[in-house]
This record gives structure tokens, sequence and C-alpha cells, in this order.
DNA sequence: GACAGATGAAGGA
DNA sequence: TCCTTCATCTGTC
């Protein structure tokens, strides 16, 4: 049995983002469509074919929709976000949220690479999954994908497009 | 079970 | 140095 998903747009300056909460939290965030800017590089439609309109909304998700945009916005305007919601990770494994654990373990403005984070993890080898890891990731921006680069300090790669994870990082202060 | 992937390291030119 | 190749590990189909 699945829990409906909340859909819940958040307006920033960069475009509406799109959050989706479970009822254990924050399950997915979109990218601002605009510019086909798509978390997995999927279609942003049918991913969530039992997502419902938000009316009726919880109370819980209501605050956590509030602490959602609040960190959100923080990170673009290149603070570090304060409070985050509770974050969704039922359905995956256990190497992808032990990456996604070590992830946001990384402070704002700093960067690690990919090699790092396999060590962190305790698999100092599984350097290209946790690099698939990162790209299966529902919640980038909260959950900062963008800050793993390559070890020779290159960008790498990123589900929402190189364009954000260039920007996200120059706003964290952080040049390549 | 095979294949692909957001890597890293080693070896050769 | 720079480029190429290969080893490695996990997730997905």
């Amino acid at each position: 049995m699945k829990t409906p998903l909340v859909e819940l747009p958040i307006s920033t300056c960069d475009g509406q983002f799109i959050a989706r909460y479970s009822g254990k939290g924050l399950a997915e965030l979109n990218f601002p469509s605009v510019g086909r800017v798509l978390v997995g590089s999927k279609s942003n439609e049918d991913r969530s074919p039992r997502a419902v309109k938000p009316t009726g909304i919880p109370a819980p998700i209501c605050r956590w929709q509030r602490a959602t945009a609040a960190a959100l916005k923080a990170v673009l305007a290149g603070r570090a976000a304060k409070t985050l919601p509770p974050l969704d990770w039922s359905g995956k494994t256990e190497f992808q949220k032990s990456v996604w654990r070590a992830l946001r373990k990384i402070r704002h403005g700093q960067t690690k690479s990919y090699g790092e984070i396999a060590r962190a993890i305790g698999r100092p080898k599984a350097v290209r999954a946790v690099g698939g890891a990162c790209g299966a990731n529902p919640i980038p921006v909260l959950v900062p994908c963008h800050r793993v680069l390559a070890a020779n300090g290159q960008m790498g790669g990123f589900s929402g497009g190189l364009d954000w994870k260039r920007s996200l990082l120059a706003r964290e202060g952080v040049s390549l």
C-alpha cells in the first residue's frame, strides 16, 4: 500500500520547484520545469500518479512545506539551510541512503569527491556506485549532491543539469 | 545475469 | 602532463 503523495509548488527567484510529500516527510523535490531541467532527466509528469491536489493538506505537511521552502530559498540565496523537514527515503536501498546521509554531512561551501564519499561510507571502491546513488537522489539541493565533484576537481555530472550544479556551487562561494 | 554508469587510478606516449 | 585503459561496485532491466 502506497501513501498518496501531496504535491506542492515552491516559488523561488529561480522558478517554481515542485515538492512531493508522503506521510513520512519530503519524498521528492523537482527542479523548475522551465527549461526542462528535471530531476532524473525524466518527464516531470506521471512520476507520481497518486499525487493529490493540494487541498485539505494535513498540518504536518504544511509545516514541512514551510520548512522546505525556507531551506530551499536559503540555499538558493547562498546560505546554509537552518532546518530541514523529515525526509522520506522509504523504498530506497541502504546503500543509497548511506550515500545521501554522507552528502548531508558536507558542510555549506565545502565539496567532496565521489571517492571521499565512498570512503566515508566504508566502501572505498564503490566510487562509481556513489555516482549512481547521487544521480538517484530524489531531493537535490537539500541533499547536496551538487557538492560532490570528481577527484580531479571537475564537475562530474548532475541530475538537474550541470548549469544548476555550477550555479548552486557558485552561490556557496565554491569556485571551480 | 548482463549491462550501464555523475569514478579513480595506473600506465604509456 | 595528457590520454587511454581497466578495475571496481551497485542499481536496473
